[in-house]
DNA sequence: AACGCCTTAGCAATCGATTGCAATATCCCC
DNA sequence: GGGGATATTGCAATCGATTGCTAAGGCGTT
């Protein structure tokens, strides 16, 4: 389909512009300050000038530098998104749920007038990898997407840093303020349902590395023991990341043909794949195994079948974070949220 | 299954801490100035006294103000990366190929030493987005994802603004650096692949507001007249939200219902909804009609049936895109890339 | 002993915007 | 016309780190 082609650029060098305050102080004929106050629309500048001003700063393209007006009000209007890579290293950023969230939270700043600065964190290399972020001046808080294994790193940071909301799991007595689904009681909920439905050799497919994860699984082995006797629910650890996932997931499915009826996946994404797996190995799905994910992602609802699910409202969670990160701003209180998992059947279960 | 839960906080307040390099300075019994030096690793300073600060910034849990230090350095290690709303207002940012793609460009500016910040931008609301984003002092570049219907904006910012490069079309003559697939090639070939195989009754589903879509579509349509007699190609503009997609679609395959035997898809994201819709109808996919899509993203692997799809190699792009954008940072000339399309065939056609 | 070189550290200006306080101009009312 | 209140504006300190220039001390050489 032929080679990749090159296309010289022909931008011109930059012609002279207003730099800063005080030259635009110059030709407007007044003081820096007043220019300053009268960007900022106070009302304390007279309503002429105010308005000469702004269509100078406009007619020559000024714009104030925010990294001085930053520093001067030490405050910076950004707030970080952080995704902590702890376990499963590469690539865990273009996880769909970590996605999904990502955006949620960024229309949620957006209206909330901050920037929002996207961090990796990769704890094995740097292990004061939040500090960083926190003591960096670059930010007035902190969200982060997923506890993955660290969380003792962040109740250690969140004892004396009020602005962190993170995404996950709430344990008993922790200090950091969390906003996340009951785990436990979504995991239980899909081994119950296909439990009800008949099924009886289950398999939960998902690494457990993550607080998270290891919670989802809990939950569906205490469904499966409150079933009791003729019950029974295997582990297969499958890594997040996209890449890695197919091949486990076929290797782990190879593993049990046969022997299992149904499947609780981590996340949508495994159960999308699981679905894959099995289709190429001419199970059918629901009939021969059932599968049921874990987020209700959009594209859930693509899936052929569509896909059985655990939904988290996760609009409703990425303007709760922002609404608590919020009231820490302001120097409020507030509580962690747990939010109640819900079921959606469709057709893969 | 049950309510939502709220549980207290007990997050205590911070203690004293050291917050500026003079405070540090006291402590170490040196100037400000040689604190600097000592945290920039400078081999002008002492080794003896530069670890000796070392270790009490460290001590202190002590991090340089990157407000002050950004300020008075006139560079800020930042890259916005912007996605203009043009046309698609809503849930654009979650659209899985941005989401892709802006994993992909976080991996590669983490590594380059870049923060990234995430802006969303709609133009309607504000004409000068652009600028505002180029102008705030924020940001030493800018990368943008999609040129949506914003060309001329960015042919006129592009023209005294250098660090600038943005994912999509290439048209002759234009000023901005771009990165981006042959998207006419791709349509081209997507249909000339589904032609090959049997196919005469095709449609486009895809909105065309866009350019880059808007040249899949003459691709196709190019493909289709070269074909001659007996071949068609319909148009049914589907938008990229993932939550109007669905009934665009049913809608537009309702209206087709046996009229078409092929669908070139301009995403994967369409494919996979018209995948599904038309499973909902009973109709067998790559038998009754086949489906191509565009992108190849990592989920095309897992629908069922797998994809075909014309792959752009989006972590090439993303490396691109920011080597392009490193190299006009320090000054240098650097062309436009117009990648090379590649058809994968997998299953769905 | 005198001179020059090198290493190391301090001083003070600077980046650009913000804001408390003081100063001036304007106006109202008696 | 004078006293005081009010509306505007200017002045200068400040946020915190960086860096060019200068100075002090140590050392070697003749």
């Amino acid at each position: 389909m032929g080679e990749d082609k090159q296309i010289p650029d022909r931008s011109a060098p930059p012609p002279r512009r207003v730099r800063n305050i005080a030259e635009l102080a110059k030709i407007a004929g007044v003081s820096a300050g007043t220019v300053s106050r009268a960007l900022a629309n106070k009302s304390v500048v007279n309503a002429r000038t105010r308005e000469h001003i702004q269509a100078l700063a406009r007619q020559h393209g000024f714009q104030v530098n925010q990294m001085a007006s930053k520093l001067r009000r030490q405050k910076t209007g950004v707030i970080a998104v952080v995704i902590p890579l702890g376990h499963d290293r590469r690539q865990h950023i273009s996880d769909p749920f970590f996605m999904t969230l990502l955006g949620a939270l960024a229309d949620e700043l957006t209206e909330s007038g901050y920037d929002l600065m996207l961090s990796r964190a990769i704890p094995q290399d740097d292990p004061d990898w939040l500090d960083r972020i926190v003591n960096s001046g670059m930010v007035d808080g902190v969200l982060m997407i997923g506890q993955s294994d660290q969380f003792s790193k962040i109740e250690q940071v969140a004892r004396d840093y009020a602005p962190l909301v993170v995404w996950g799991c709430h344990q008993a007595g922790q200090v950091h303020c969390s906003v996340g689904t009951d785990n436990h009681a979504g995991g239980h909920a899909a081994a119950r349902f296909l439990l009800a439905k008949g099924h009886r050799a289950l398999a939960f497919l998902g690494d457990t590395t993550g607080i998270e994860i290891a919670e989802r699984y809990r939950g569906a082995q205490d469904a499966v023991a409150a079933f009791g006797q003729g019950a029974s629910l295997r582990h297969v650890p499958i890594h997040l990341s996209i890449d890695e996932m197919t091949d486990e997931i076929a290797v782990g499915l190879a593993g049990l043909e046969g022997d299992i009826d149904g499947v609780v996946a981590a996340s949508d994404a495994i159960a999308m794949a699981t679905i894959r797996q099995l289709d190429t190995r001419g199970i059918k799905v629901p009939d021969d195994v059932a599968v049921i994910g874990f987020d209700d992602l959009p594209l859930a609802r693509h899936t052929v079948p569509q896909l059985t699910t655990i939904r988290q409202d996760i609009p409703a969670g990425a303007a709760a974070m922002v609404r608590l990160l919020m009231q820490r701003l302001a120097g409020e209180q507030c509580q962690s949220l747990v939010m109640a998992p819900e079921l959606v059947e469709r057709a893969s279960a």
